[in-house]
DNA sequence: TACCGAGCATGACATCTGTCATCGGGGAGG
DNA sequence: CCTCCCCGATGACAGATGTCATGCTCGGTA
């Protein structure tokens, strides 16, 4: 019997999805919860084998909940259901150490499958996120370039950002016209959108 | 027997909410959608009592399924269920005739007794949306203003504005600057992400 | 009828942005 | 050691943007 933990924000699919794994009959979900925090709290006391985890969750996201628990509990296997699936979140995750990873398109029949392929210590990638990824390619954006271009994107003036960022204005510009070239886009916020999309902040 | 008719993308959702409100003895979910146009031919071939319909789907969204609905088949009633609950869209379901409108926080047992509550000819909105649509208020927006607002959303400059809404660049600019005016912003590009998450574009 | 607000436009002006050249410091690698 | 690249900064310049005043037309309304 493998033992699973659900993270999930949305009560109702949470619950929807518990009672799908719950007809498989070597699937049983031991716990739920509605935050990264919670999740973490749960396997701590739970100790499941594998944690099926949303990537959206109110407080930490799936992948810092991942991460956290694999440097708890190294024998939980974790993995990551999502609705959008943006490229950058499955690098991140996979070097965060998730094992699978899989858009909420998939039917009931996959999922119950990818969790024991994980539990197993086999991997999965949704094929079609994986090739979304493998276009997306690598960020061309320097550390400090991603930062400040992730400030731009509330709509922010330079000199807010500028502030935000402790460095000066002008320099602020120079990373930014940097990244508006490196992405292809015509301003800042359309770079930003675009780095958004691609996962690159 | 309540007839149900269940639209969705997510593969994953659906099946899990069918299955939930599968467990209801009063509840029947006669057919599951992905998309709208699908959800439209569904819902002519099967005549439900109750359509419930995710807000975004790939084509039409929840809103405009909805209305060509009442349209078409005035005895099925509609609601909608949503995971980013935004103001607008709640007030364009509700002018569009949707009588039931909730987050998918909300736990299953509220779905059913929902369906039950639409289906008998009353109407329900999840109080907390309904707390944000208040408080977001009406739109300050002039038509055309919010028709500029929309296109800078996307980053464009004020040119490319200009050419798609067929207007004189001098013109977008003062609806912009009338726009930035009317929700505090310091520039359109906050004023287009403020007035996105009130709805009001 | 006279008035008002919305839609649309132009022109002028002050800022803000995007771009480029240039500089210095520091770490990685040949 | 030299070179390359990233970080951080400055100054200058052109073009984009935000703001304001002003003018026109057209419906609706007092």
């Amino acid at each position: 019997m493998i033992r699973v933990l659900l993270a999930d924000d949305e009560h109702l699919i949470r619950g929807a999805m518990a009672a799908l794994l719950g007809l498989e009959e070597d699937l049983q979900v031991v716990g739920q919860a509605a935050t990264g925090a919670e999740a973490l709290n749960l396997a701590r006391a739970l100790r499941p084998d594998v944690a099926v985890l949303d990537l959206q969750l109110p407080d930490l996201d799936g992948v810092a909940v991942a991460t956290a628990l694999h440097a708890e509990l190294p024998t939980c296997r974790t993995m990551i259901v999502t609705s959008h699936g943006l490229p950058g979140h499955l690098k991140r995750a996979l070097t965060g150490g998730v094992r699978g990873f899989l858009a909420k398109t998939v039917s009931a029949d996959i999922l119950a499958t990818v969790v024991r392929t994980v539990h197993a210590g086999g991997r999965y990638v949704d094929p079609q996120l994986a090739a979304e990824a493998i276009s997306a390619g690598e960020s061309p954006l320097t550390a400090r370039e991603a930062d400040v271009l992730a400030l731009a994107a509330t709509g922010a003036p330079v000199e807010e950002i500028a502030r935000r960022a402790a460095l000066s204005p002008g320099t602020v510009r120079n990373y930014l016209s940097s990244a508006v070239g490196k992405t292809g886009a015509a301003n800042r916020h359309e770079a930003a959108r675009l780095a958004r999309t691609r996962g690159w902040i």
